[in-house]
DNA sequence: ATGAATGTTTACCACTTGGTAAGTGAAACG
DNA sequence: CGTTTCACTTACCAAGTGGTAAACATTCAT
């Protein structure tokens, strides 16, 4: 779903341009997250904006640039996302808890983002490397975040990496991955999101947190 | 990676035409599930079988019913390489571990099967709704598996298929999600796949052992 | 042997693709 | 005010796209 956008006929000259890149980076990182790098041309995007494909070869010199624009946007959107959640209150499970509210909110509301970094990955090669490149700081900021937890015995000891992995993916998985729902009888209503919100976090909770501490952290 | 193929001089023709159309579902799975599908031309198909695509064209009237087959052929092969799991010996935890070794080998060896499965989710529309089907039969025996061992309070209580997915997506992210784990710092070698399994096992193991089994069920 | 069925190729076709070149109208600037 | 710069459009293009039609070669049945 594209955004509300800036009217095109307000402001200096420099601020509309920013505003139509604006425009075509989010309609392209939606259309792109849902339907696929390749599956999108020029003129979709264009038609889909009421300008013409040339517009956007105005702005940047080829589709595979464009990507490189579009890769640093949603790196960008995503750590906006997530990374105020480390920097929440609480500790130990509490914020493992807000970190997966988040991932489900955005999931629910932006599954476009997710499904765009997805989408990356399987391009592979450069665009891969870039969004490496974009998300280090946000990854180093949360493996040292998970460390620390470790150090004081609030979770239980693992790879921090590996436990980032398995985290970002089961719930990536558990929030977007609709069709294997649909294959297991789950319906993706409202309704079942939010019980499957909560199945997942006790999932978490009962392989996360360190067992001396599970009476004082228990979810909800 | 094509496999071998039988030689097309051999056997009758009913068979070398079985032959032929199989070589081409090899291929157009492979290419499918690494490239997804719309990156994928029927010229380029072809001239990596070494026909024309206008043969291929003779087997299936169309690119999107080739899909459909695909997408059979892809489902009973993945069938057949879980399926068995479920059947083999051994009770509660270690039939779980069985099952992630074998999602781990699948991974390792056939990711384009994997990765086929994903592309089709992300298509949707009729081609999710098939697969969906074809593995209907897989997805019960898999549920009602777990609703077994719940009964029998070997694994924690909590909803079946929520758990599978839980399970399949941590596990598929885990072992295929290569992008993301370049991320996080792992780079995907042998070793660090071996690694990530037995941190994955003990990662799903926390989560669903029953309390009161973990010291029977220890993972390794 | 011969004719029919079958699997494949050659020859096309209309349409879409990413991308180029040149033109246009309005805003910014002297 | 003129003119230059900028954002964008119209007009193209060569290379591919999925798909059709018909010719062709091989195998099978008679």
């Amino acid at each position: 779903m594209a955004l509300a956008v800036t009217s095109p006929t307000k402001g200096t000259r420099a601020a509309r341009t920013r505003a139509t890149e604006d425009r075509i980076l989010a309609v392209a990182l939606d259309s792109f997250g849902t339907k696929g790098f390749d599956s999108v041309s020029l003129d979709d995007l264009a038609s889909e904006l009421g300008i013409t494909k040339q517009a956007i070869l105005y702005h940047w010199p080829s589709k595979r640039v464009l990507l490189d624009a579009v890769i640093d946007r949603a790196a960008l959107e995503l750590i906006i996302e997530f990374d105020g959640a480390l920097s929440e209150d609480g500790w130990g499970w509490s914020r493992v808890e807000s970190v997966v509210r988040r991932i489900f909110r955005v999931a629910m509301r932006r599954p476009e983002l997710l499904g765009f970094i997805r989408e990356i990955s399987r391009i592979g090669g450069d665009a891969s490397l870039r969004v490496t490149a974009d998300l280090e700081p946000f990854v180093t900021r949360a493996t040292a975040y998970f460390e620390r937890e470790m150090d004081e015995g609030r979770i239980r000891r693992c790879d921090p990496g590996l436990l980032l992995v398995s985290a970002y993916s089961t719930v990536l998985g558990a929030a977007t991955e609709v069709e294997v729902l649909r294959a297991v009888g789950i319906e993706p209503t409202l309704r079942s999101t939010v019980i499957r919100r909560r199945e997942l976090l006790s999932f978490l909770h009962a392989a996360m947190v360190a067992p001396e501490f599970v009476r004082l952290q228990a979810p909800r």
